[in-house]
RNA sequence: CGGGGCAUAGCUCAAUUGGCAGAGCGCUUGGUUCGGGACCAAGAGGUUCUGAGUUCAAAUCUCAGUGCCCCGACCA
């Protein structure tokens, strides 16, 4: 590909709105042109790294039977009112209307469609398992789209979809689909790490995300320094921590705290650490208040709470709910005196003997307050978040934090949507019996700019070679005035092109500091340069792409062979299909 | 949804008290240059986000709308 004929609109300034180094740098080497929040057009170079990763994808997705489809962008709203998310999904699912005033959503997933096409076809114990994938846009409409194509509101995903006769088909096909997804990442040049998950709105059983370590990643990663567990922290479970400390000697007393609504001022106040309080938070369940009870130091975690409580719905009680239920301002409810309350205690609730929390009064608050003497709770859970004190789950060794880019998520689906939307089929015994899904996500646009994160310097992108616009930029110097250049150009890009190397030849009439700059910007792998001096010596000059010095070789045959030897890892891994 | 900010050339940004619409980069043409974003000269490029209002006069002030950004709340 010549230069002179490419659209590269290359940028010496980032774009004022660009909030991180892969939305400036995708925008400055004319990759992506932002046209609305979270919105984006993708140019001839941008195109091309998202269809190396497309390519990648779809290998491995075949490589373990994989059934490439393309469903609709724009469904019809009575299949997501079969499982009851065209509800459940909210503000996110972008909902529009057809001149006849039918309704209809744009996919922001395809969990509803995809098991409509399943159980309209698939009827016997003979066809299954079977994965269907499809790579395709999606629109989640986000509250706050932000950091380029990372979290954009339009974005490439690849979803897959497989059905199994039972649970143990589900479960082996997962292992070979995780297995699937690190030779994607490791393909793509990435640093990754896969951890256990919150299953979310997405729902099932259990789930894995793969991350992508990156300081700027939006993720935080709880990691064992010892053994390999590792989670989201939204998911990181935390062990029970023992038994139950003895309650206070002292008889419950009230006494005033004038303002101080927080754990923080309370403290203050009266010179405890935050420790020793028992802090409240308000929820409604299905209509009814709930609490959940937590030290003092420790932060609530709602998808443990909503767990403990076995609904995925609870929310937060507004203030008018809370000075209802609790009878005080918010601020100063304690667990004492509520005794039709449903109490969900952390686990390190029990460490607090008599503890200081809410009188139940404006402005007051209770010391000695202790557990069964003068509060009874429903349980004790896993609730809250976890710190970087808390010791792994599974070996007890210390743990570390990491950041992280969500770029897949694996989600063991169980029975969830085929028992909603009756896809069953019919086994040996002629017993209709529902199906057991799984389904994997791969954020294919997400993964452009999390390789960014991971590869750039001052100077610009640096591209794995796998999914790197081009392998060679050509770069010609001198060509207007020494006749030398052109011929041994397209003799050399012939050579290239018939190795299957990717060449884009820098033949734009422009001075060397702007073909390299751009050159670098775009973050192309290899570089060859030729010149006349390169002529004068019979050379080209070769450099990798983060490399300070070039090196020298002879221009002859062989330079073609030596490029297309350091891209034979390449080659190798794509004869898996 | 709440609070705040911004909107001027392709990009980054100026424009004094309300008084002629500007610069750098990029683009076009010519010339001098030519191995890490050169220089000179001449150009092209504007509904100052949209609409209404105030005023002799509005990029500038007021109102409404739209878009974008930030913070918070909410949420895969």
């Amino acid at each position: 590909m010549k230069l002179s004929r490419y659209l590269l609109p290359t940028l010496r300034e980032a774009p004022a709105d660009a909030d991180n180094v892969s939305a400036q740098l995708m925008q400055r080497a004319g990759m992506i042109r932002k046209l609305g929040s979270g919105i984006y057009d993708w140019l001839p170079l941008g195109l091309r790294v998202l269809r190396k990763v497309e390519r990648v994808v779809r290998q491995e997705m075949d490589a373990i039977g994989g059934l490439e489809v393309s469903l609709p962008v724009i469904q019809p709203k009575n299949l997501w009112e079969e499982t009851g998310r065209w509800r459940i999904y909210g503000k996110e699912l972008l909902r529009i209307k057809d001149r006849k005033e039918a309704e209809f959503c744009f996919a922001p997933t395809a969990e509803e469609v995809i098991t409509d096409l399943v159980r309209r076809d698939v009827r016997s114990w003979r066809q299954l398992p079977i994965m269907l994938y499809q790579i395709g846009l999606k629109f989640r409409d986000e509250i706050r789209p932000r950091f380029g194509v990372m979290r954009g509101r339009e974005f490439l995903m690849k979803d897959a979809y497989s059905f199994h006769p039972d649970e143990e088909d589900a479960s082996s096909y997962y292992r070979q689909v995780y297995e699937a997804y690190k030779r994607v990442f490791s393909r793509c040049g990435l640093k990754f790490k896969p951890v256990e998950a919150q299953s979310g709105a997405i729902g099932g059983s259990f789930s894995h995300e793969f991350m992508v370590l990156a300081e700027t990643g939006e993720e935080t990663i709880v990691s064992c320094s010892r053994c390999d567990y590792a989670a989201n922290i939204e998911r990181a479970e935390i062990k029970d921590a023992g038994t139950a400390a003895p309650p206070s000697s002292h008889s419950v007393e009230d006494f005033p705290t004038p303002g101080a609504y927080s754990v923080e001022d309370v403290s203050r106040i009266t010179g405890e650490p935050k420790s020793r309080f028992l802090k409240t938070q308000i929820y409604m369940a299905d209509g009814k208040p709930v609490m959940a009870l937590l030290r003092g130091d420790h932060e609530l975690n709602e998808a443990k709470l909503a767990a403990a409580v076995g609904r995925p719905d609870i929310a937060r009680a507004s203030e008018e709910q809370y000075v209802k239920f609790m009878g005080c301002p918010v601020g100063f409810a304690g667990p004492q005196g509520h005794p039709g309350l449903p109490i969900y205690a952390d686990f390190a609730v029990k460490s607090v003997g008599g503890g200081v929390t809410g009188a139940n009064k404006a402005d007051t608050h209770a010391r000695h307050v202790s557990l069964s003497r003068d509060y009874q709770v429903r349980g004790f859970f896993d609730l809250r978040q976890a710190t970087a004190e808390d010791p792994c789950p599974r070996c007890g060794s210390r743990t570390e934090f990491f950041k992280g880019i969500e770029v897949g998520h694996t989600f063991k689906l169980g029975t969830k949507y085929s028992q909603a939307m009756a896809a069953s089929y019919l086994d040996k015994q002629q017993k209709p019996q529902v199906m057991v899904m799984g389904c994997y996500g791969i954020g294919v646009s997400r993964v452009v700019a999390a390789a960014i994160e991971q590869g750039h310097d001052a100077d610009g992108i640096v591209w794995p070679l796998e999914i790197a616009p081009y392998h060679v930029a050509l770069v010609l110097l001198d060509e207007a005035d020494d006749g030398r250049i052109r011929p041994a150009a397209d003799k050399l890009v012939g050579e290239l092109e018939s190795r299957g190397v990717e060449v884009l030849e820098d033949d734009r009439d422009a001075k060397p500091g702007v073909k390299f700059k751009d050159i670098d910007l775009i973050g192309i792998p290899l570089r060859l340069v030729l010149s006349r001096k390169t002529m004068d010596a019979k050379i080209v000059e070769f450099r990798r792409r983060g490399l300070k010095e070039p090196e020298r070789w002879p221009l002859d045959q062989q330079v073609a062979d030596k490029i297309a030897r350091m891209l034979s890892p390449l080659h190798t891994l794509r004869t898996v299909d």
